[in-house]
RNA sequence: AGAGGUGUAGUGUAAUGGUAACAUUCGGGUCUCCAAAACCUUAGCUGGGAGUUCGAUCCUCUCCACCUCUG
């Protein structure tokens, strides 16, 4: 049995998921392309080796700060996990908001293999970009804005797999789980989470990994502000509200992902007073498909 | 209470006697490897009233709100 837990940053996935992988005796595969990286642990919200109860945590802490991580790499690895689980008869619970790495691992979603260097494009407008792409693939809907992608498309191009229009085509059998809520609440919630990982000290965890020099900390919430403050840019006060900010900023898109990408999703409302009730509604929901 | 100043989008700021702008927030969206990323996009404003004027957000008066100083 596989089953999906996804949804916005701060509704409860991480306890859900720990309560039915002890329930059903599952092992836990985490989608979530931050926890993946070690050391930036109450940034993420990792859970704590006490609440994960000893169940086995797959792709938490896999690589460091310092190393290349993609999605490519996540498929690759998380995929021969899976199977290999699937082989064992072991259960699976699936949990994270990178909406992108749960799709990656489970659809028919194909990246191209790397074979050749990176072309440097810094030389070349957005527009001159563009006109290259356009001379390749007249169809081509990448906005020229959108110069990363752009660069990728461009750098990929020869590798490209032509019959890659399977990325909606499901390579696994799961159940998909959403935990959402109301927007007010939701924010409401991570404002305070904002807080409480500073109280659990997150100024501190961002101040040692800061002083490493971690590029890949300018690209995650929570501490790519915090470094703003580091470096005189901005006032403590201001790298919090931007945490929080950006933090809504983020869940906003993961429901637009979830929404649009992600087909199937069974959707229920935490209750955040009384969480069993959630997991009672979801249990019987699993009922319905003989998972007991 | 008196004197002066300021009122433009939720916020911060432009501009003009003739179609009111920029940033940002909010909302919506895109997605084949930095995805907690990158990018796109809708909407929204001249404090209220009167006057001058063909036409006022701009000039005049008044009310209201806020700020500073004096008491």
């Amino acid at each position: 049995m596989i089953l999906v837990i996804v949804g916005p940053t701060g509704v409860g996935k991480t306890k859900l998921s720990i309560f039915l992988a002890e329930k059903y005796n599952a092992e836990i595969i985490s989608s979530d392309s931050v926890s993946i990286y070690k050391n930036v642990n109450i940034g993420s919200a990792k859970p704590s080796i006490e609440e994960t109860k000893g169940i086995k945590h797959h792709f938490i802490d896999r690589c460091s700060l310092n190393e290349e991580y993609s999605v490519y790499n996540y498929q690759t690895e998380a995929r021969k996990v899976l199977n290999e689980l699937i082989d064992k008869k072991k259960n699976v619970v699936i949990v994270g908001g990178t909406g992108l790495y749960i799709k990656a691992l489970l659809y028919d979603y194909r990246f191209t293999k790397k074979t050749k260097e990176d072309e440097d494009f810094s030389n070349f407008s957005n527009l001159e970009i563009k006109n290259k792409i356009l001379s390749l693939d007249p169809n081509n809907q990448i906005h020229v804005n959108n110069r990363k992608r752009m660069i990728r498309f461009l750098n990929s191009y020869e590798e490209k797999d032509t019959n890659n229009n399977n990325i909606n085509t499901p390579l696994y059998d799961f159940i998909t789980i959403g935990l959402t809520t109301s927007r007010d609440k939701l924010y409401e919630i991570i404002n305070t989470r904002v807080d409480n990982m500073i109280d659990k000290g997150l100024l501190e965890e961002a101040s040692n990994l800061f002083n490493k020099g971690y590029k890949k900390l300018d690209y995650i919430i929570g501490y790519k502000e915090l470094n703003k403050y580091f470096r005189k840019e901005i006032t403590y006060k201001e790298s919090i509200e931007e945490i929080k900010k950006n933090t809504r900023k983020y869940s906003k898109r993961q429901y637009t992902w979830f929404n649009n990408q992600m087909k199937d999703i069974k959707w229920f409302d935490t209750n955040f007073i009384d969480f069993n009730k959630t997991i009672k509604e979801i249990e019987d929901y699993l009922v319905s498909f003989n998972i007991k």
